[in-house]
DNA sequence: CTGATTGTCTTAGTGGCTAAGATATGGTAT
DNA sequence: ATACCATATCTTAGCCACTAAGACAATCAG
């Protein structure tokens, strides 16, 4: 009887369904406070990274980006830029243009003693697995990440189809 | 001697590291998404949700649990009250004390229509695994779950420590 | 019964957001 | 060049959810 080792298939789903759930909650929740105790908003800290990630852009980019008025992107710049996490470039080609270049260096110095133990904790974790496994969840995520962004982008279809584009 | 480098495996750390954030990244899109066709804001549906997952509990309560101050919780309730999704119940033992009671049956007509589909995309992609691997997903979600609650507990005591207990 | 405590609501003030329009630059047709 | 329209960002007014502080009502303790 494998039932005595084994939980039935269903519940293992179920199980995998909460922990994911759960995963996307505490995610957020480090996320905020992260952003609290770095004196960011969870807002700002988010679109930081967005710019850090894309690396620098426009402000009309970032505001196509994020679902944002280009008025809450000077909103946003305007912070940032008072806390030296970025500065504006204004285009030699074309001086309406306004690239927001971030300042990689100082955000590292806040953020990176707040992130790293839990990095190097997460590592750890991930270095428990072997490669087969790694790509068992490579895969699962890459499944839901589909199943995630083809949803949004039908509900958002639906009805006012307004948003970020992230 | 550092030569036991395993080229691949590194890579799919990252790989790993990158599609988690994705993830997270997606599903909270995807929950604004779906709380602005609701006709509601990401956080009423956020803390709709946790009523309904903790059941009915006391506005004091619910403050404590999302870190928000009492004011905010009113209003909270009194949008919530307005749109039928929850309503008010005054203790009997003590007449100071509110539950918030969720409706859950007008919240399922709201929000099933727009979560049906992407449920069952899910469920589908998830079924496609077997059972050691979902075991691995399962053990892959509670380490980082773990480590994601310590690092909220261990960053917010650091300074000032008041945040939600979700 | 009195005074302190508890639970929720109310009020005033703050901050980030939208919508609309101002400002400045760039492109185009004549 | 000139006139005109388009584009990119900033500015302004108003909105809404939040916090902080305190009001109000019910409960508890001595």
């Amino acid at each position: 009887m494998e039932s005595y080792s084994h939980p039935p298939f269903n519940i293992t789903i179920q199980a995998v369904r909460t922990v994911s759930r759960q995963f996307a909650n505490t995610t957020t929740l480090l996320h905020e406070t992260i952003a609290r105790q770095a004196g960011l908003s969870p807002t700002d800290l988010k679109y930081l990274e967005l710019i850090i990630q894309k690396g620098q852009m426009t402000a009309g980019e970032l505001a196509h980006l994020t679902g944002l008025t280009t008025g809450a992107i000077t909103g946003l710049i305007d912070r940032l830029q008072k806390k030296k996490l970025v500065k504006r470039q204004y285009a030699k080609d074309d001086r309406r243009k306004v690239f927001i270049v971030p300042i990689t260096a100082n955000t590292s110095r806040i953020l990176e003693p707040l992130t790293h133990p839990q990095s190097e904790k997460i590592l750890r974790h991930l270095q428990s697995f072997d490669e087969g496994e790694l790509l068992t969840i490579l895969h699962f995520f890459n499944g839901i990440n589909e199943a995630n962004l083809s949803a949004i982008h039908q509900i958002s279809r639906a009805k006012g189809g307004q948003g970020a584009t992230l």
